[in-house]
DNA sequence: CATTTATATCGTAATATTGCAATCTAATTA
DNA sequence: TAATTAGATTGCAATATTACGATATAAATG
């Protein structure tokens, strides 16, 4: 079916996914790495950092936009894109709370 | 075309992605936390835990089993899954590499 | 106003993912 | 050995993702 059911899974997990989806491709690792490198806001010189062509990495940024990580302010005829501060500190504390868990290599098989 | 372009970004880059791909659903989500609080290595009753038909778990184990974040070892007929101690700390390690970035609101757009 | 510049959207093609019923396999038990 | 049990695999069908060329849009500039 292609489509992921929600159903039957807690919130977190679903909205858990949901983000690491978002961060699940190559090319939205590297923006988000860039964003998160050069704090201040740069705009679409994205594109020449990546090698992917422009409608290409517009859509990487429009899915790391929906997801809440990054956001867009548009100055001119550019926009500066940065991360989401706000949902940044969200997604680590979600990602903490299962990277927190160690596993013992004893207890397994 | 659905395919993911790998020429032209890091190493770290596809390895991270390849992880966060393999994570990111949210049954793959639930045997994860799961497996993670029941240390000791539980067998197939995980399709009982997961609102999904027997063959689905099974395909989502062996994503996350050519992942590398969990291994599982035959006992008779059944077959007890766990965390992978060893690649699990990878995973930890890479992830944490993204998250100890702080984000300041100010600098940004 | 025409052009340039930065970015988004559309259309399309290729491939991937998800889910399940049906079936297969291999160990266990009767 | 036949039946049972636990899992994996196969074979679809539906949907999603990725990528890019072409095109649209909207601000800036000549």
């Amino acid at each position: 079916m292609g489509i992921t059911k929600s159903e039957g899974f807690t919130k977190e997990q679903n909205e858990l996914s949901f983000i690491l989806k978002a961060l699940a491709h190559p090319a939205r690792i590297a923006i988000v790495q860039h964003l998160l490198k050069v704090n201040s806001c740069i705009g679409g010189e994205i594109v020449d950092e990546l090698p992917l062509a422009q409608p290409t990495v517009s859509r990487h940024l429009k899915e790391l936009k929906d997801a809440g990580i990054i956001k867009g302010t548009i100055d001119g005829v550019k926009i500066n894109y940065c991360i989401d501060a706000v949902n940044w500190n969200r997604i680590k504390t979600m990602l903490d709370g299962l990277l927190v868990n160690t596993v013992d290599d004893q207890d397994c098989c």
